[in-house]
DNA sequence: GCTTGACCTGGAGCGCGCTCCAGGGTCTTC
DNA sequence: GAAGACCCTGGAGCGCGCTCCAGGTCAAGC
């Protein structure tokens, strides 16, 4: 017998809540390692790819680039030089805190306005 | 004596970090007001004009989109009813609060990979 | 054996937010 | 009066991040 292993794409999609094409094109763009085939030729997803796909998307939600998701991904598999990816990783957090910031500067501008306003529409 | 008010499109562009092109744009999609003319058709941008574009700069940079900022715009100007315009400052608020929930979770992640890499890339 | 359904590839298309360019005008400086 | 700086308009172009589509393979169910 035969055990069929992993997530189909249409499985890892509804796991991730990504569309297949999304799946697709980040394979092709090399987000995400390269994922292993069936018989078919069907894509199977294992639980580390579903793993790492959670851990990108996350970073993705937080406006990294498509860029630098694949210099992520190329810098956390094996090669690259550990101090490049030391830099890589700090350069980037200190970007999100940069854009924290924006955020929080955007959340008390809307206060601002609010508070004027009125938050009950009065 | 014709005393010359206001900023040309160039000094507003100096002021604000924006190129002259995208304030051209951001008039034309309704995110700031019609700018004043002089004799010869050239903008002249006031100081709360330069204010507004502040405000809008803000909200742009933590991600709004250039359809939500001329409906916020049109919302806070005069028209719009006070109910429609609470809930959507308090909608976006909202999201905005989404949005840095998942940049901490993006930095926490990060985190975690410089804490196993080694910040210092040994 | 024919439909249905899940998947494949390669490539075109799209919405967003600008950015760039052609073609033209006015004012100042040499 | 020629050159250069600064501005105008309308419209095309572009990079990003998908999304959609055509055309095809394979397997299971009726």
């Amino acid at each position: 017998m035969t055990v069929i292993q992993g997530s189909s794409i249409g499985e890892a999609a509804d796991a991730t809540g990504l569309t297949e094409d999304a799946l697709r094109y980040y394979e092709r763009e090399g987000l995400v390692g390269p994922i292993a085939r069936d018989a078919f030729g069907h894509r199977r997803y294992t639980e580390q790819d579903l793993a790492w796909i959670g851990i990108v998307t996350c970073l993705r939600d937080a406006g990294l680039g498509i860029a630098d998701l694949r210099r992520f991904t190329t810098l956390l598999h094996a090669d690259g030089e550990p101090t490049e990816r030391a830099t890589f990783l700090l350069r980037r957090r200190a970007e999100l805190v940069r854009q924290r910031e924006s955020l929080d500067a955007a959340i008390t501008v809307l206060d601002g306005k609010i508070a004027y306003y009125g938050a009950d529409g009065a």
